[in-house]
DNA sequence: TTGTAGGCGTTATCAG
DNA sequence: CTGATAACGCCTACAA
């Protein structure tokens, strides 16, 4: 900068005020400022105007590496992320993995929090025995919690309606005429899965049905627990006529199983899942009917929050809770031995509704 | 720092050292300043002592976001990378998006580096025609390309011998007897995928194999380009005995579709694919035969190299190729109509062989 | 619209 | 082993 102001005649200051962006600056000053600093090859050195600034032009995005990363849905939320974080935003993603015990524990992340090497934390879809939360409320983190319920209440999140997700599903198949309805869990170290399961009984309980126990499977959202579940399920006497999977991996397992023991989809059995986030997969199975969850727009709303929250210097607060949809597609059908109230075709009567949304304490997004 | 140094009657300086991790301080002092802090709530500032030391602590990954964050391989490349970028070195990984056009040209990674807001870069298999590789290389930015061989030549890089890959799934399963071998491409913004490609015609012309120019099918690694490509080999006349994929992801389509033909694998097809990173599936299909490509290990290698680097202050240079190994699994085997050389079953018979790893020029591992 | 003086929190240098 | 002083490159406050 100096080098520019004595080369323009001008003092650091004046220079600065031009790479600010400041508008108080003649055009013509501006101009010769500019052309001076190509000729020198200057770049503004982002970290001592960082430093300066106290901050870091990061956010940090925390979550589980190896549980999430390898999916559909990271995918989605980063997607989710960078419209509203994107690459004139001047903020930068920065990756923790809170799969290792100091970031568990908050202490990592705090401290990173604290030496100002993050503006601001967004949290993918925590676990619910995860301890940092409480330990970053209490730093006053600008933290949100994208994807997942937190246990700890007054963290300010994004997610979404599960329950009403299992309730619409499962409607679905009961005016199919499904009564034998199975189910398999995902792990509970997710709230998600939890909510989902709570929903499924209640959707039993309201409809009366008496299923047997064994009609609820164990399942950890992999393909392999989604086979397991199928080969019990459909080999069990009375086999379910329809099974709901808490995501749809394993509902394409349980699709595997079905095939292998020669089963029509949705003939002999329906299956639905839970995301509709898995790429429609290459014809070798129907399409699956499932509760399509907005990831991506939780994400993106969620940043926008956070990005929010660092330019009014207000810490977020509230909860956003969005809609689940159900989409129709080819898996689900009429039960064989039953006259379902519906059309045997169903096919892709599609019920989306991103716009779906809502808001329950929030301030306006910053569109 | 000032009131702790007030307080234990030190200098700021002798404080700095302390948390600096110098050694020339005596174990009392340390101790005083060590109580002090922790009484002061003293946290060192990150952006002060990086804007002095000149380095920010961050390390940049380049990828294109929606091209690879859905899969398996991100999952295994960031487990190599955190491998030799632990919690302990105090770098952070930056994730930075190639698919934008400011990234692309490399104007917003130049400047990222210029603007000192990233010490090094790991770009994650990057396209053949992404064109920041060369903007970079001239800004002497330490950098490592993981998982491609870069058209820039002499750009620092970490791969695999793809051609090695192809050429042991098709003498294997030319020694099993299939003479009538099949092969889904991949799409060619990957020099991964030409280098396969042209690994299987040399194969085809070692061989004398002379089969019909439809035995090549064109693919995007997408499960619905296996399929269509698998619809049109295996309802073809005479159908392929063999059918090799670019990827896992295609393989597996091919193995849906054949299943849907009721055709048997290995039985009346045998299927291989490349990678083997992903999850072994639900039990639905076999076990797949692939090419097992050591991402893991070559992120690992690459950071480690960057990372030396940065130590250093000297610039990453060299190639690094590691070997591709053979898998066996289930989804191969004797073709129906021919005899063989080997015995029917290969089950689970494991050629892998991680410590294969070929250093052409190479600085030595920081283990 | 531009300039002056001073400060941000750390480390480097060199002396003791 | 410890200390005094200056420097890093930018920004804020206030003055002109």
């Amino acid at each position: 900068m100096d080098d520019i102001a004595r080369e323009t005649g001008l003092t650091k200051k004046t220079v600065s005020r031009v790479f600010a962006n400041s508008n108080l600056v003649k055009a013509s000053t501006r101009e010769r400022v500019l052309e001076a600093a190509k000729r020198l090859h200057y770049e503004v050195n982002m970290l001592a105007r960082n430093f300066n600034l106290k901050r870091s032009g990061y956010i940090g995005i925390a979550m589980h590496y190896q549980q999430i990363l390898d999916g559909p849905y990271v995918a989605e939320a980063f997607k989710g992320f960078r419209r509203a974080i994107s690459d004139e935003s001047d903020y930068v993603f920065a990756l923790f993995d809170t799969e290792s015990e100091s970031c568990n524990n908050g202490t990592k992340l705090a401290k990173f929090y604290r030496q100002r090497r993050v503006d601001g934390i967004l949290v993918l879809a925590p676990h619910t025995d995860d301890q940092f939360l409480g330990t970053l409320k209490q730093l006053a983190v600008p933290l949100v919690v994208v994807g997942e319920k937190p246990t700890c209440s007054s963290v300010c999140s994004v997610f979404c309606n599960d329950g009403l997700g299992i309730e619409l599903v499962c409607n679905h198949l009961y005016s199919l005429g499904h009564r034998r309805i199975a189910f398999v869990e995902g792990p509970s170290i997710y709230a998600v899965a939890i909510r989902r399961k709570k929903a499924f009984l209640h959707f039993l309980h309201e409809k009366g049905l008496n299923n047997p126990s064994w009609y609820i499977q164990p399942g950890d959202f992999s393909s392999r627990s989604g086979s397991a579940a199928g080969e019990i399920l459909l080999q069990g006497n009375p086999p379910p006529t329809a099974i709901v999977t808490c995501n749809d991996t394993m509902a394409v397992a349980v699709m595997g199983i079905a095939q292998k023991l020669g089963l029509r989809i949705p003939e002999d059995v329906s299956v639905a899942g839970f995301d509709d986030l898995l790429p429609l997969n290459g014809g070798y199975f129907p399409p699956l009917t499932t509760a399509h969850q907005p990831v991506c727009e939780m994400a993106e709303w969620g940043a926008r929050v956070l990005l929010n929250s660092l330019q009014t210097g207000v810490l977020p607060s509230g909860k956003t809770v969005m809609d689940v949809s159900l989409t129709i597609r080819e898996s689900t059908g009429v039960p064989k031995h039953t006259n379902g109230a519906s059309s045997p075709k169903q096919k892709k009567l599609k019920t989306r509704n991103d716009s779906d949304v809502t808001y329950e304490v929030q301030q306006p997004p910053v569109h």
